[in-house]
DNA sequence: GATGAATGAGTGTTCATTCAT
DNA sequence: TATGAATGAACACTCATTCAT
């Protein structure tokens, strides 16, 4: 069994969606997505912020104790949008819940290219993530699902390169002229043949 | 005949690893890739790369205007040990060209992980690429042989992933466990399978 | 006539132990005190005041206008320990009227030992006591009362002297592990001895 | 034998006067004991002791990492006029110098009346004084050739009230009128008396 | 060629205070 | 009466950059 489905029947999945933000905490978490995927985290100052959503400076803070925390909301209200899915293919393990799990990933992935791209590779998000528990065990969760019973050196591979393809090729020159359908399609069949999920 | 070879005919491709560094400036240049790789470009200070050489801050002005002159010198350093692999397979274009160049860049991320990694993601370096014409340039040539002569969208979505896998899968926690060598030729072999090299 | 006698002549004393403080006042005032002793009043932020009566900063601001006001509240309420026996003293100027009061005065400074001392030297208690005239106005009968008839220069320099030393001396690390009645005591005798008030 | 003039054997004293501060450190540390003494350390801004020596507020961060290590330079510029002073009366510890120790004590203190007292009770300062080891270490030297042979509770109460009384004293109301010359004496003389240091 | 000193323009953060509800 | 949201003004601190020596 793998890890994944043990860890669904032990204890159940933290609330990602369900997460106690308030309405002005989401509107600045939100605003903040965008502006960390425009400019990177660090160059994104609380300034920018809270003009975007029209606020003082010091609002945003008392919404927010630290930059830091409008990172982590504005991770988690991204991440949240995951994890009904992975919720629902962790209930049921059968064999196509990998692939809508699968599916979901490169749906999000591409509809939110930049920011997808930006949040898994921003220095400072990553090291953020690396310290930050909760984190750990949603994307442990997620490579959990996606590998299913197989978890040999080439099985997590395979994963791995996915997992790396499908956050990054958004973004990638080579495919910036394909609209989001053609792009999503595309991305979902080479990565089920490279899973091997086919039928 | 693919866009690389056509751009290799029409105008020389610079001289990346050639560029006239002085042995100084290539000093600062190295500590900085470590540094940016460590930290994220924005979190690096000209104070921490001057330390790390054990000279000035002034003294690393005096080999470089701005910090973005030490951004872009890394970027060249490092690039530059895939310019003459990539130099080599554009002047012998032959089906076995491609996949040389596969190996090199493969060779180069996996040798080079957190390296390769960050510079290809850190946002001040997409952004800083992005208004430089020569990375511009030397971008196109790669995407372009390793291409070869397809050139259809679905060619292209097949090298945008592998592309991105190959800079990201190399730091992935799914395969952290796995050495050198063995993430080198797994890495291969996938792409291979991957872009339809195989035999 | 000493000055303190004359000014208890013409004006009658402000009631400092009747000022008209409401319970939540005098909740807020008490609350005050401590912080103000463990931090300073600088760095007691009103956050914490609220806090520590379990209430909301707006609440507090509802019972005081301003900080300014909190301070002269918590003030008050410590000194108005003292004025019952200041009145006393006035009251009934024989030659034992300045030992009570001195008795008092020390009584109050080692029970209240990091009270008293921090509200005698902050800088922001002191500056604010400087421009407060009713405070002026307690302290010179204060003193006015413990020199008695005489004031000369001499004895002035010599209650100086004590009333400065019995403010500092309770938190002076030297006596640090004496108890209470034995600080009280000694400093009393100490005190007596050195106004020459000693039979 | 007292305690200070054991550590005077076993140990070299630091070198108070001789601390390793630049010119323009000391004229950073200078400026700050004035705005010190006047406002109080917390509200004494960096902007306010930038501004006194004509300089920018970055420029003070160029000699002072931090507002703390200021302070600390700034006690040990006030606390190193003493150092000379004290390492005497601890080389030659006869009868006669405690009592030149104390003249200098009081002497100092006299002449920077509200710098002494401020650096003395100021809340910032005396938190920081707690968590400083070398400051421990003079003060302790400071009451041990002070207390001279006599350690019993009574000779350390008297000398923690003329301690006491000598650093806040200076700035008393009561004395305020009197010349530097006039408090200096007076003071001297009644500590003595205090002391029981008399013929 | 290298250094120490200096600076201007920010950055995240704090806090007393106000106000609509 | 009490609160949550908001704000303006400030503060300690940082950093890329310049320049006289």
């Amino acid at each position: 069994m793998s890890s994944a489905a043990l860890a669904s029947v032990t204890s159940p999945p933290p609330p990602w969606g369900s997460t106690p933000y308030s309405a002005a905490q989401r509107r600045v978490a939100v605003a903040a997505i965008d502006l960390f995927a425009e400019h990177g985290v660090d160059a994104t100052t609380l300034q920018m912020i809270a003009e975007r959503i029209g606020v003082t400076k010091a609002a945003v803070y008392h919404q927010f104790k630290t930059k830091e925390g409008i990172v982590i909301a504005a991770m988690e209200v991204e991440l949240g949008k995951l994890e009904a899915a992975l919720a629902e293919a962790e209930a049921d393990p059968g064999p196509g819940a990998r692939e809508i799990l699968l599916r979901q990933v490169i749906d999000l992935s591409v509809a939110r290219r930049r920011v997808v791209s930006t949040l898994q590779h921003d220095p400072v998000i990553v090291r953020l993530l690396a310290d930050h528990a909760p984190f750990q065990v949603f994307v442990t969760r997620l490579f959990g699902t996606l590998l299913g019973d197989e978890t040999d050196s080439g099985a997590r591979l395979r994963v791995a390169m996915v997992a790396s393809a499908i956050g990054a090729v958004v973004t990638h020159p080579l495919v910036a002229d394909l609209d989001d359908a053609t792009l999503r399609d595309g991305v979902f069949d080479l990565s089920r043949e490279f899973l091997n999920l086919g039928d």
